[in-house]
DNA sequence: AAGTGGTCTAGACCACTTT
DNA sequence: AAGTGGTCTAGACCACTTC
């Protein structure tokens, strides 16, 4: 229960900010001190990487993080505040504090930026073309973080709207995280594929950075999408992170935009 | 100075949150109340809106705002602290907070979204095809939130980098709005054009919604680009919007991504 | 009634910038 | 030294949920 402790260094907090490093230290020290609040942010982080908290479940209060950690609520606050904009916990008045999960319709549309053109219906199907196991190539690996050579899962699928094949994925998964994945249960799941990277292998996907590109269909694409050769589409690549901005996937999407629109907000 | 002034009604706040209608407010009324802080994060945009501190401007401290509008310093930092996270103002520590303003670097890279590729060099250049005045087509002005009819200014742009011709704009602003711009003021200006717009038209963009399809270029664009017909580019469709959600930009941009590539963050 | 997050206040001190 | 934003505390009450 008690398994995340404030470092001795942590609860030397006075009225004010004495852990912002200020000039009272004693020895001229350096390394630059943070506020508090951001090392109470780092310590709940901990508690959701290690797995003491896990998705969908409620973390303690913030009267019983504040005791814990032997600083006020205020703080606590704060520092939870910005794990709320961070997506990585959801707050729920006269509930509780919540582990984020991708077992939400309000975390599915965050991933998933292909959007149907007004009027265009929108009921999605999944076809899972092929699923293997691989050896890293140079550039998958460097992507990922891993060692050329090293297992990868690689899988192929094609998502329809409505009957239209729309969007093509390749993606790419460390083997050493995705033991025991294959087709079968990739069919088998019904919900969003990130959920049960989150429930099957305990891997959850906190953010992702993507680049995006015009291409022509190739052969292989055409034949899938159901579309002629040199057809426009959109390609994008992702590498998604979780905790520790740790890459655990590489996707390339090639989405098909006749009837749907990559949306995107800019502020 | 006084220009803004709350709302008797705002006033009625006791220690704690008795603005936010609860049971004790005397006649049943309804109207369903938002908080203090959101009340004042309300005068502080109408006063950016209305031009009283201009961009790059320094807006009152934040004791100054506080007794102003008869609330504690907290509450005027929590309003204060959403709008920095909304980009619409700009803290500075020992200085003040600033208004948000597009001449700086820093602004410029939330609207400008394609970035080289690895090892490619990147000078911008800027040169404006043409610029005329026409009637807005219908779905110009549904978008632009004006009467189909309605003076606009039309701009076409093509920008390279490095000499090569990458991105060409079709821009179709409001004439109510952009009256006496012309091919050499565009020329003249130095700097981003959304700076332009702040400074010479008072028009601040603060938000943008986009939608991206791939297409091939078409004789138009092959030439302004310098590529072959059926070259795959990026669609890029831009409404931007002012302050109090006015649409005041519609931007239809072809991204060439041979060497360049739109980027995004999913978090 | 008790517990949770949400709002508000008042006061303190710190870090940074300018005078 | 004075002013500004940044951090931290302590205490109060509200709104919502559950028991």
């Amino acid at each position: 229960m008690n398994s995340i402790t404030p470092n001795a260094q942590t609860l030397s907090a006075g009225p004010a900010g004495s852990a912002t490093g200020g000039t009272s230290s004693a020895v001229g020290a350096s390394p630059t001190f943070s506020p508090l609040y951001q090392q109470i942010k780092l310590l709940i982080t901990q508690g959701l990487q290690s797995g003491e908290w896990k998705p969908g479940e409620l973390i303690p209060s913030e009267m019983e993080l504040a005791s814990r950690f032997k600083v006020s609520q205020g703080t606590v606050r704060k520092a939870i505040d910005e794990l709320s904009a961070e997506n990585l916990v959801v707050r729920r008045q006269g509930k509780g504090t919540f582990v984020a999960t991708h077992h939400e319709a309000r975390a599915q549309f965050r991933f998933l930026r292909l959007a149907p053109d007004e009027g265009v219906p929108h009921y999605p199907e999944n076809k899972i073309i092929e699923v293997r196991r691989l050896r890293a190539p140079a550039e998958v690996a460097r992507l990922l973080d891993i060692k050329s050579g090293d297992s990868v899962v690689f899988i192929r699928r094609v998502q329809s709207f409505s009957g239209v094949p729309t969007i093509l994925d390749d993606l790419w998964l460390p083997g050493a995280i995705f033991k025991g994945l294959t087709a079968e249960r990739l069919n088998e799941y019904k919900g969003p594929m990130y959920g049960l990277f989150e429930t099957e292998f305990g891997t959850h996907m906190i953010r992702a950075s993507e680049q995006i590109r015009a291409v022509c269909a190739d052969e292989v694409a055409a034949q899938l999408l159901q579309v002629d050769v040199g057809m426009p589409l959109l390609n994008v690549e992702r590498v998604s992170f979780t905790y520790g901005d740790k890459p655990v996937e590489l996707r390339r999407g090639l989405y098909l935009t006749l009837q749907h629109h990559y949306r995107n907000e800019l502020s």
